[in-house]
DNA sequence: CGCGAGGTTGAAGGCAATCAACATTAGTGG
DNA sequence: CCACTAATGTTGATTGCCTTCAACCTCGCG
């Protein structure tokens, strides 16, 4: 049998969980613990390779990634696939949709890992988005980040060398990371295989290898065993900018 | 002096402007005429290649573009730019920002030919979008295309060849004119330089030159005069799909 | 131990960039 | 109205990044 964490479920109270202060109800976790949880709905979890969500679904509950690393996709009908951002815990899922109800998703969202999800209904979730300003607040910065980080894809894939888009990538993981704690001394858990870079690098397998040999030979990186070390994160940003 | 149209101002009346029905206010204009005159604040002109909204800045204000194109742009510090979007008449300009009050830009808008935008607050907008439920809904469908798009448009960069991106973006564009009017048997008009097409397709405008010349010769597109022709819509969408 | 998924390496080819020159058009001033 | 100029478009030759194809390696797991 695979590997699964046997220890993945959530706390059954939000106040107790470790990586609701990180989530985008953060600042209402603080003030009023149960908030959370009252409003949770649901508690699923998914093998790895799992689609969860469809493109063209239409879904009434918005997610919080618990645990495990996940990907938001769009497949072509002739099999091509372009990864459009990993996901990570704590992260939020279909956020955006908050906003876009009864719209059909435009993409999929699949397991790399095994994760566990959170689920909540849009009218709770948007209740208690509204119930403080800092929470207000937080949600505002994160959807903008979001906006922010698709429009930087564009540029990254539009205007970047293969070399460039990699550290870029890697450079954005690591940060993101390190906000949550998942991330120590520039190392940090990555599950994500080189056929999935090249899907969101928008490369191919073989050369991703090629690119990560060549930032390891720079001695930039070191990685194996599902682990990522950024040895060098100045010079990884300074390649991701110039690049 | 530069070719001005001096006929560029919209109608005092948002009632009597034929670009109204095409805006997102569009259903709240059929319903009752006066509410988006009322709310609009301001009327500003831009000449071509003019900067009129920076990455960085702050808005109180969301815009209609009323006349000309624009588009939207992320610039590198080395000069590199990519175009996330073009903006042609009637399109939202910021819709996104309504929910990220006080938020800085992700991105710039420059003029592409002399433009006409009309300008409304943010919570005038606000107060007009909930002003009823198909307005509602019809703001909801344009933020949803353009979460759409702008995933797809992370599809094209990715995984499309060069030939392909450019069929599927004058696919695009042809497809939204049409909708508004502006497109009439394939036939618009099309002020976009090829320098601006490399820069929204992720490559250079002399590569850009000989794709054009590809797809004339195989008499799916003709062009000239700041006019474009879709001859073979059909088989521009099938390379766009395929390549 | 054997199998399969993923990783690594080499050789060859093609797509798109780069460099350079020239043509055409639009805008400008005489 | 024409001459001039700068911006844009066009074409050719060459280069190189990245793909493709193919083989082999490695490691976790049955």
């Amino acid at each position: 049998m695979k590997h699964r964490s046997v220890d993945a479920q959530p706390p059954l109270f939000c106040g107790e969980c470790n990586l609701g202060r990180h989530a985008i109800y953060g600042p209402t976790r603080c003030a009023r613990p149960d908030e959370v949880s009252i409003r949770r709905r649901n508690v699923a979890s998914y093998g790895p390779q799992k689609t969860f969500l469809r493109q063209g679904e239409t879904v009434s509950h918005i997610y919080t990634l618990y645990s495990g690393w996940a990907c938001q996709f769009i497949q072509l009908p002739d099999g091509r696939r372009q990864i459009l951002s990993f996901l990570v815990p704590g992260d939020p899922i279909l956020l955006e949709m908050l906003f876009l109800p009864s719209m059909p998703l435009p993409f999929s969202i699949k397991a790399i890992t095994d994760v566990t999800v959170c689920a909540f209904t849009h009218d709770s979730m948007k209740d208690l988005i509204h119930s403080s300003e800092p929470q207000q607040q937080e949600v505002r910065e994160v959807m903008h980040r979001n906006l922010a980080r698709i429009s930087h894809r564009l540029v990254d894939l539009g205007r970047r060398s293969a070399l460039g888009r990699l550290a870029q990538l890697l450079s954005e993981l690591e940060e993101r990371l390190r906000r949550r704690n998942l991330s120590v001394d520039g190392r940090f858990f990555f599950p994500v295989l080189q056929e999935h870079l090249a899907d969101a690098l928008g490369l191919t397998p073989v050369y991703v290898n090629r690119l990560m040999d060549r930032l390891r030979q720079l001695e930039l990186i070191e990685f194996g065993n599902r682990t990522m070390t950024i040895r060098d994160p100045a010079q990884l940003r300074e390649i991701a900018h110039e690049e």
